[in-house]
DNA sequence: TCGCAAAGTTAGGTCTATCTAACTTTGTAA
DNA sequence: TTACAAAGTTAGATAGACCTAACTTTGCGA
């Protein structure tokens, strides 16, 4: 499996699950994106063999430490991205919405230097 | 055909290839993303099919209007993102990469209130 | 002007990520 | 404790965007 975009979005979305509730089970992913279930039984699997979550005999989901870190490498982005958009004056549909596609899109280093400008100049955080 | 990256890459690709050269044709097309003669062929087809380029007896392709203005926006996003990155401190491989991927991502809107912001604060253009 | 290389097309294949339908397993409420 | 609904799995389909192989068409140089 490359690490695309859907397994981000998938690490991301057991990360914002398992902050929200006790344990996360495919369901809860099912009707976090709006997904068939078998949709994301197969894509869990894939998962679970490439080492990025593990799923317990009650089908709870876990991540391991690699999947946690992508997950919350995405999550980062993405607070920070919309938070950024928000600052700008984009609607929040707006903001939320491409927050979530170009947090896969953006390079560390590209994101860094936004984030380092930010800091810089007070946006994002304070003002 | 929705209108997805990849239908906005071949637009935005024409446009570029059509200010460097005379005439367009598939094979450039090819050489410009290092994709196969078949794959850029079907696309074409399908592009024509849409009303966003033509092909004349010489397969010779034109964007139409529509195709141009998708293209014009598209390259518009790419050279002010890179620009942006650059500005930023990026390296210019990874603002040029980055800018390819992003530009398909953000919203009009976002994209307005990003450079507005940059105008307001000299950014991308003359500091 | 004709032959060959470049360009274009067609057919069929792959991979990713989705779907529905039909099935099995789990867990809970009566 | 059992029956039913919720959850999960499996199989097979679809769509987009790429590929190679094999074929046809075009156009240029000798």
């Amino acid at each position: 499996m490359k690490m695309q975009e859907s397994a981000q979005d998938y690490l991301e979305s057991i990360l914002i699950l398992s902050r929200k509730q006790d344990v996360v089970r495919a369901t809860d992913v099912c009707n976090y994106f709006g997904y068939a279930r078998a949709t994301v039984s197969v894509f869990m699997k894939q998962l679970k063999e490439h080492g990025y979550v593990e799923i317990d005999d009650h089908n709870h989901i876990t991540l391991t430490p690699e999947g946690l870190s992508i997950a919350e490498e995405m999550y980062e982005r993405h607070e920070f991205l919309s938070a950024l958009f928000l600052k700008l004056g984009v609607s929040e549909d707006v903001a939320l919405k491409d927050a979530c596609r170009v947090e896969h899109y953006v390079s560390a280093e590209t994101f860094h230097a936004i984030k380092d400008y930010c800091v810089a100049h007070g946006i994002g955080e304070n003002n």
